[in-house]
DNA sequence: TCATAAAATCACCCAATGGGGTATTGTACA
DNA sequence: TGTACAATACCCCATTGGGTGATTTTATGA
């Protein structure tokens, strides 16, 4: 079988070493490039080819979480492993919304860390206990609602999504007449088919709506 | 060391029978108590005192993550260990919400079952790797919003508690006002008072607000 | 004990919003 | 050529939200 090839972001250069060490000394591994920062991520990924990127949250300059994103938008293949000291509920959320496929705490002995590599190059999903733990109980507190995927094609007109727009941006009927050099009336029966196309009733929902499904 | 106490909500009656012949046969387990439905939950976890409960999420009548709900809130105490034969995001999602400490699939094998248990009780957060995996790609897809968690003191009076819920189930101010045997005006006035504490300014903002915030 | 601060009650004024119609014009499509 | 729909416009009316002001009761603290 052909080894695991692991990339390292992080800005400590003794860290970096020490991984660039463990990994080329265990079977099984190879540790294919580090960088400091990800100021030039993508050039980092093509030259490294990684199958595993390991990713201190915590960089200074571009943040860890961006660059999660980044790479899991450019790479899909790729996966990241987020490695970090903190482990609060939102940071994990975050880093596990901008696509990460694993968690790893940096208190974790090498094993783990070697552990936790083979386990997202299988498809896993490496969690310490204590992370997951601390997610669920981010969970538990209510800090985040579900949205229901759906379609967002409401086949809204040209015309009725200029006019959504200057609602969303909180204009009352009468300015958006005038930006639109229509009549307060006519501001109205758009209003009106885009509040029946949307399912809402109300301003305030609208403009919820509008900026959940991106409809801007 | 005591045995931990194991209870069962599971409407089929062979994998309880297998389940209480499996944990009274591991020295360090007991089963306590085993449910078909539940109807009478309340009574039953007085009855068995579990350290962990065991839900099948998919029972019939009362829903698996709303029965995970009440026994979290109620016996804030007992974990809640999700068994199911589903892995979909969704589902995984709710449970988490409704406060279950694990998740762990039927297919799993018996010992996956007895380590899950275990590591519940020792506060740990057992989750097999598909479900993770699972849990991880509904994130991704963007399924959810995060909440800035904030203080939810908003000094509210008894009564403008009373009149916020009254608003939040969608009454009229009419209606409101003959419910609350108050005037109409009065109510008018308290809504203003919610909307200036809450920092809204609409019904549905207030709604909103009052939903996620847990103010009901 | 008295002053002050709130909470709770009610009233009036006014602007903005939302929902129900109806109507005319133009355009695209079958 | 007729039907459907987008865009325009107007009317009526109920609800909502904000401002101002007032009275009464209740609590709280100096």
């Amino acid at each position: 079988m052909l080894d695991i090839r692991v990339a390292i972001f992080e800005d400590n250069k003794l860290v970096r070493d020490a991984m660039q060490a463990i990994l080329n000394g265990t079977p099984g591994y190879r540790f294919t490039g580090g960088a400091a920062d990800g100021n030039r991520w993508e050039m980092d990924i093509r030259r490294s080819e990684p199958d595993v990127v390991l990713m201190d949250i915590e960089m200074p300059g571009l943040n860890g979480i961006e660059l999660t994103k980044n790479i899991c938008n450019s790479f899909p293949e790729v996966k990241v492993l987020i490695q970090t000291v903190f482990n609060d509920g939102e940071r994990i959320f975050l880093a596990l919304c901008a696509g990460a496929s694993g968690y790893i705490l940096k208190s974790d002995p090498p094993h783990r860390y070697l552990e936790a590599i083979k386990e997202v190059y299988n498809g896993g999903a490496p969690f310490n206990t204590t992370v997951a733990k601390k997610m669920l109980s981010f969970f538990s507190n209510k800090n985040v609602i579900l949205v229901s995927p759906q379609s967002n094609d409401y086949r809204l007109s040209e015309r009725e999504k200029e006019l959504l727009q200057l609602i969303v941006e909180g204009y009352d009927y009468k300015t958006i007449a005038t930006k639109s050099f229509i009549s307060y009336e006519t501001v109205r029966t758009h209003v009106k088919h885009i509040y029946k196309k949307l399912h809402v009733a109300s301003r305030s929902e609208v403009v919820m709506k509008a900026r959940q499904q991106g409809l801007l």
